[in-house]
DNA sequence: AATACAATAT
DNA sequence: GATATTGTAT
């Protein structure tokens, strides 16, 4: 009870990171959805609930606004490279959006196809390494990652995948190669082609032989203090030109070693629940900021690619 | 009911 | 081949 105490509320906000430090993480994955309603200047809109201004409190030392409005062509069927009959001026798309319009929340709209960047598979890695393989199940792993946009749904699907890696890292460890008959010889061992995404993350030595050792690292839970704080991830949508000249900024991890794991908040009971709500809420989530980015291939429809950038480390 | 996993489809 | 989607088990 000093009396400072009485300000540290006054203080919290100095107290929080510079942006250059959490920037790193910054953006969000987007949705579709709420970029077009990002230009609808509807007036007489309402549902759409995008209040959320989260520049306004500090301010942005990276709006470049660049360029243009990328465009978001959500017409899949639209293989022609005009993606948007209003030559010329941007502004509103026109996205039709099958039906209705503008009333309704295009919930059940596609994203794009989630890119697994190196960064952001060294934060799944992390994640799991963290959990230790026996938590690391998709829900949790997603939200020690915390990476908006994100679904279970992503995770589980490269868990899966990385877990066949693992199998095979592990096969061809001892066992000599099995035989599977492939005959291909392929086997480059620890990179393969295959799995350079893989390779390009260090893999935790407990993942490779489950069976003893009791790798699993004392983590029966995890006070995923990332989670719902303040939205900090980072996602970018490159298409077609992985360089972009963005800014990358590093955010050094933020899971070190749990061995002596002091989180540290001035105050931050929260854990991490996520309370069971439902649909029905009118404001559900509030997505920071966001950008998407879509490439269009040939004209297979078009693969929408978002690909959420670094976050971290490598 | 929700979640995870495995298999299958794009 | 990488992801998404689906089916099934828990």
């Amino acid at each position: 009870m000093r009396a400072d105490d009485s300000n540290w509320f006054s203080r919290w906000e100095e107290e929080l990171p510079s942006l250059e430090e959490l920037m790193p993480l910054s953006q969000t994955l987007i949705t579709p959805d709420l970029a077009l309603a990002f230009d609808i200047a509807n007036p007489s809109n309402t549902t759409t609930t995008n209040n959320h201004n989260s520049s306004l409190h500090q301010n942005q030392p990276l709006p470049p606004p660049p360029p243009p409005p990328a465009a978001v062509s959500p017409t899949p069927t639209n293989p022609l490279a005009s993606p948007q009959p209003n030559s010329g001026d941007f502004g509103v798309d026109s996205s039709e959006l099958g039906s209705g319009a503008a009333g309704d929340e295009p919930r059940t709209l596609k994203r794009p196809r989630l890119v697994w960047t190196p960064q952001l598979h060294k934060r799944f890695v992390d994640a799991v390494a963290h959990l230790g393989i026996k938590n690391a199940v998709p829900k949790t792993i997603m939200q020690l990652m915390n990476v908006d946009g994100l679904t279970r749904e992503n995770v589980a699907s490269h868990l899966q995948k990385y877990r066949l890696y693992l199998k095979r890292m592990q096969g061809l460890s001892s066992g000599g190669g099995g035989g599977t008959g492939g005959g291909g010889g392929l086997t480059g061992g620890t990179d393969a082609a295959t799995d350079h995404l893989f390779a390009s993350s260090p893999v935790p030595a407990h993942f490779l032989h489950p069976g003893r050792s009791n790798s699993d690292h004392f983590l029966p839970f995890v006070p995923v203090a990332a989670l719902q704080h303040h939205h900090h991830q980072q996602q970018m949508a490159a298409v077609g030109h992985p360089q972009l000249p963005g800014q990358y900024h590093r955010q050094m991890g933020h899971f070190g070693s749990p061995t002596n794991g002091q989180f540290e908040h001035p105050f931050l009971p929260r854990q991490t629940q996520q309370p069971v709500h439902r649909m029905g809420a009118p404001v559900p989530n509030t997505v920071p900021g966001y950008v998407e980015d879509l490439e269009s291939v040939n004209g297979n429809g078009g693969r929408k690619v978002l690909t959420l950038f670094p976050t971290g480390d490598d």
